[in-house]
DNA sequence: TTCGTATATTATTATATTATAATATTATAA
DNA sequence: TTATAATATTATAATATAATAATATACGAA
């Protein structure tokens, strides 16, 4: 049960992004299909601003990645693991 | 994918609360095996103080359950999907 | 009772985070 | 070109968080 430090620093950054119910909203938007930033502002309801801070410092993170076509940002979850993690969180959380 | 407020809000308490380092390793630490207080503070090296604030905020927050045997706080736990979420999380984060 | 150990609580200060608003960039269309 | 839509960046002010130190409480043993 020995975790390496790095794993702590990683897991604190990781936690610290989704700790935010914006964030988590953008993370859910993206959940299942990928979508654009501006979609994603309309779905979520949270500024662009935020929403455009938000998703790159998840791409930064390595937590979600980015196409662009023309002058639309597409973004999606990059790991599937991320993706089964988010769905037993959300599980989790709904006391399911 | 339609996810309520309130589990939004829910799972941003969650992360909030394991969205730090200390508080990572206090739950990695009695990840496998339930722990008193004292124990946790030796084996994690965080201070007293933060254990016992920590701990107390797990509990409110139903990530942890604690047992008091004479003057031991003892805690673990609370749930097997927890469980699950921290072994994956630490995979993630360990790049496996 | 009094002592010592275990745990919890409180106050404080430094630091980090949040959302907003304003501005900048980039790409396409007219 | 110029205009427009999409996205990113920056600055900032209010608020929240983190760690520390100090104090308090609870329990069991002598």
């Amino acid at each position: 049960m020995k975790i390496k430090e790095e794993t702590f620093a990683r897991l604190e950054e990781i936690m610290k992004a989704m700790s935010n119910a914006s964030r988590l909203k953008i993370l859910f938007t993206i959940f299942k299909n990928e979508r654009c930033v501006n979609d994603i502002v309309k779905l979520s309801g949270i500024s662009q601003s935020i929403v455009s801070q938000s998703l790159c410092k998840f791409q930064i993170l390595g937590l979600v990645e980015l196409k662009k076509r023309g002058n639309r940002h597409i973004y999606c979850i990059k790991d599937e693991k991320l993706f089964e993690i988010l769905k037993q969180l959300k599980e989790y959380a709904n006391g399911k």
